[in-house]
DNA sequence: GTCTATAACTCGATAGAC
DNA sequence: GTCTATCGAGTTATAGAC
């Protein structure tokens, strides 16, 4: 790694700068001067990197929510049991926004902004396919692997448990009262805790 | 009940208009014409009645968090049993939700661009105190009544289970294909499933 | 109390020098 | 590529007539 540019270009100090800026404030909040600031540039730069405050924006959702898709998708499609999967999701997704506590806000939000426009930009034509994994629990109600629970609620108790902890972070840091080692303790716990929680739940 | 004003003063009109703009588009999107041709009024009049948008904007968040505050706070600290809590605070929470489902977005978003703003607004001099229910877990399980569960994780499961579908309610909707009438059932029934899943992972 | 008109200001975007 | 200066649209807020 001899010639590594460092990230000292503007466009990285800008995309850098834009990140923080987006995710703490979200579209509307933020400020082409509070980018321009942080990333220790002027106004001008930003749009002749980036043309407008929307190119810019759309960039750093992308990056945000481009990651995780594709391995929600694969997850979703393989041949793994049921138990597995729901081990492999609470893992993968809880180290994600461990790295990256401030995106799962970020997310939600702009989903909630305009929720068409966003299955467009992410999933283009083809969006996640969930039959399988819902013909999946189905059989194991079946087989009477685990308890007679519909896929639907099992499928929002395993997102709710992953992703509800870091959009209620500030919440739950001020309720139960929690410093930032804390909750990343908690957080690191949890990547095991939720499918114990949930197993033990549903298993026979 | 003969001489009810209806809500059609101006002031009501307004904080009618108000809790649907500012809670569709947050504090930053919302615009206070918008607000005024919500209410069917001029723009002027926000102001005669609510001075600045800030002022505005604050009367209705608190309404909004207000409500639910004094009731979470009655059940950390009443005599009851843990499987009664549970089922109380799902009850409650999912209820009070499914009459204003957009309420835990907003909430969520307004805590998170200004915690410690919130924190006295909210809750002034007391905050809610956890440590009777936290102690109450840790009885039972010394008990064995339940499985040894960090009380922490276990407060944190049923609020996720409560509070998280309505804040990924465009993602759930999207990737599990469910339109309003499914999931106004769905929320119906999580208010037995979700303690029933609770209690059933940590009963012994 | 309610309205119209407009002031005061914020912010994204551009022009143009270097 | 980078900067300063400024424009122009959009917004909050106010003045003043009715």
């Amino acid at each position: 790694m001899v010639d590594k540019k460092k990230d000292t270009t503007t466009e990285a100090k800008i995309l850098d700068a834009a990140r923080k800026v987006f995710i703490a404030k979200g579209m509307a909040g933020a400020r082409m001067q509070d980018i321009a600031d942080e990333a220790g540039i002027n106004k001008a730069m930003l749009h002749y990197y980036f043309r407008s405050k929307d190119q810019l924006f759309e960039t750093i959702f992308k990056e945000s929510v481009g990651n995780l898709i594709p391995r929600v998708k694969a997850l979703l499609n393989a041949d793994l049991p049921l138990f597995t999967k729901i081990e492999m999701f609470a893992d993968n997704y809880i180290s994600m926004a461990m790295q990256n506590p401030y995106i799962p806000m970020f997310v939600m939000n702009e989903v909630n902004r305009q929720p068409q426009a966003f299955i467009k930009k992410m999933f283009g034509n083809d969006p996640p396919d969930l039959s399988k994994l819902v013909e999946q629990i189905e059989q194991e109600v079946k087989k009477k692997n685990i308890v007679p629970i519909s896929p639907v609620q099992l499928v929002m108790n395993l997102m709710s448990l992953c992703v509800f902890p870091f959009l209620g972070k500030p919440i739950l840091s001020m309720v139960i009262g929690l410093d930032e080692l804390q909750f990343k303790n908690i957080m690191e716990q949890r990547k095991k805790a939720v499918p114990e929680f949930i197993i033990a739940s549903i298993k026979k």
